[in-house]
DNA sequence: TATGAATGAGCTTTCATTCAT
DNA sequence: TATGAATGAAAGCTCATTCAT
């Protein structure tokens, strides 16, 4: 699957990924048109529907394909060999905002494809979405020291509300850098917030 | 403006109301089509136009509409007088299921709005939002006696993640019901699962 | 259904059913185009399917409108009081004819969809083109006169025979008339013609 | 013409051969698509059209090539000595049948292709499917015995009746297996319905 | 106040054919 | 001989909005 696509010189294959994520994560699936794609891409109509079948298979293959480049980076980053799950998590969040720079186009893509919700593609993202935060869920947590936590509150309350609130932060930023003229992201401004909030957190739930 | 449609009977108006707000409440701005609208209302297409001039002033009449008979009823029903910071917040909980409740659709609607994100309406409905959430953080947290919070942490922060942790429990919520065959709503588990936030919330971040 | 249709002044009714008849019996089902008839009729692409919901509805419209007019024309000229075999077909032919001439777009169109074999319309077609043999064959060979026709054959077989002759008459000379560049239909020379056929089958099905 | 295609070795050829007359049958000559051929060959798009020069080409050549196959096969096959009109017709039925069995698909292609109607390709076979049929009946029905036929009627016309009947039978029979679930034909049935129509025949117009 | 006929740009996808490799 | 990337016109259908009645 894809082959053809695979087979392409790298520039086409980028200038293609790269129209195709701009346009999914501006307008959402539905509303994203494969008219708009192809004049971005500088590619032929038909070509589109050469590489990928339809516009289904396009925004699924959009997925996997920022699924592996973003992804697997950030595993190959973090320090899992770190137990403090403060300093973990506050790495988590310094490679996220990295990988924010480097990948910003398909980094914005995947944030909005969590959101997706469109009923062509429900079926097939849904599955791709909980298996992603599944696994994700699991590898990232493998090996944390828990015994920091103060004892006398529910610890799976307690990590939900400090993913809550890191998730909270980051649509915050994107959302605040969506309504910026420049469209740019303050890092260093966010990863100073964040450290507020993680002493606030670590004074209320670690043992003190 | 609008007034032509508020001399219409009320059974009308109503019809034309909850026709739009559970379209676009479905299938969103960009997709909720106005033939559907003027179908499920069973007036004709050119009323619709006649009372609100396009799609846009129609959605940002029902914005203001639903704003009308929520927030007020929730002001009518919060007692205000009650300092504590948890009491309040916990009886607001069951105050907003209790619309829930009574006026699905309409809450429905407004919920969808603030994470409505089309382009032809995003201006506009931005500033609506902000104002929305402006106007009523203030309102809502008037007269609270902060006295109780832990003196070692940042009260600001501590609010936030507490407004951040109500406000994921209402999406999740929200989410599961949406994906649930019957689109219902299990209040009473929620209310059960607040609590249980509540409490660890307060260990957290109240005196000891 | 199709109110909408009958509602229009009946100039542009007309325009419309021509159109598309001419379009479907030109090109078959599947490869009429729907720009072509909008363009041919003079209205917009928007408007043929405010009247039929699409392109199955049209040509299943297009069916029982062209029955209407030409089976029901066809029925208030036979003269059914006449119980001889060969004196009710040969009239029947004439009559054919004599529409053919009145209506022949309305007549080539009903050839064709007797013999459309699209995929899309499949299943609806057949039951309509079932029904509108059954009931006519039945309603056409009522009260004939069988006794004059020998008794030593299979008089269902004997009745096929006829049958099919004068169906691939009619074919051959529709099939002639496309061929020739003005699409003329030469009346008499069929008439002629078909009387040949008549005398060689009374001779031989016919007590002597 | 087409000698490249002679060139390639045998089973590449059946496989192209086999791949268009099977996608030609199934959807007739405008809707048949190259692609599906070529994806069903196993072939490049490029060497469908290096072998023949475009869509058209294809199909005249598969004409000749199922006229070559089957026709010179059915001579090969059918005594034409003998002389009485009606063992010699019987025995080509038994023959076509016999050929529909061992080359099904050659001969539904060519069966199709003498009802096929397509703009693109009308000239062409149109003049090839003429050219058919006046050099086979005139070489079918070389050498028949015409004295046993009655003289009372015009025989050119009762050899007509008698085509025009086995044609339509040929033609129901082709339209009860195409609508059937497995597109099986009945070739026992068939011959023996053949019979009693042969009878009837020969009653109406042999001397008695 | 109320109707619904009318518009035409826009949507995704398929098609036969070409041509550089 | 063989590949498959590339093209862009054309397909059926929907859309918000206008306007004569």
């Amino acid at each position: 699957m894809f082959i053809k696509f695979w087979n392409l010189d790298r520039e086409k294959q980028d200038r293609i990924v790269n129209a195709a994520m701009k346009e999914f994560s501006q307008k959402g699936y539905d509303l994203a048109s494969t008219n708009q794609i192809v004049k971005e891409a500088g590619i032929s109509k038909g070509l589109l529907f050469h590489y990928f079948q339809n516009k289904k298979q396009l925004y699924l293959f959009l997925f996997d394909y920022g699924y592996d480049r973003i992804v697997e980076e950030f595993y190959q980053k973090i320090d899992l060999s770190e137990k403090d799950f403060f300093k973990r998590t506050r790495e988590a969040v310094m490679i996220k905002m990295e990988l924010l720079t480097t990948y910003p186009d398909i980094f914005k893509f995947m944030e909005e494809a969590l959101l997706e919700d469109s009923a062509e593609i429900k079926a097939e993202l849904e599955k791709k979405k909980k298996e992603f935060i599944e696994i994700n869920m699991e590898k990232f947590f493998e090996g944390v020291d828990y015994s920091k936590f103060r004892e006398d509150v529910d610890l799976k309350i307690v990590l939900k509300i400090i993913t809550f609130t890191l998730e909270k932060l980051s649509e915050e930023a994107l959302f605040k850098a969506k309504l910026s003229p420049t469209h740019e992201f303050d890092y260093e401004k966010i990863r100073i917030e964040a450290e507020d909030y993680f002493d606030v957190l670590m004074k209320g739930f670690y043992k003190q």
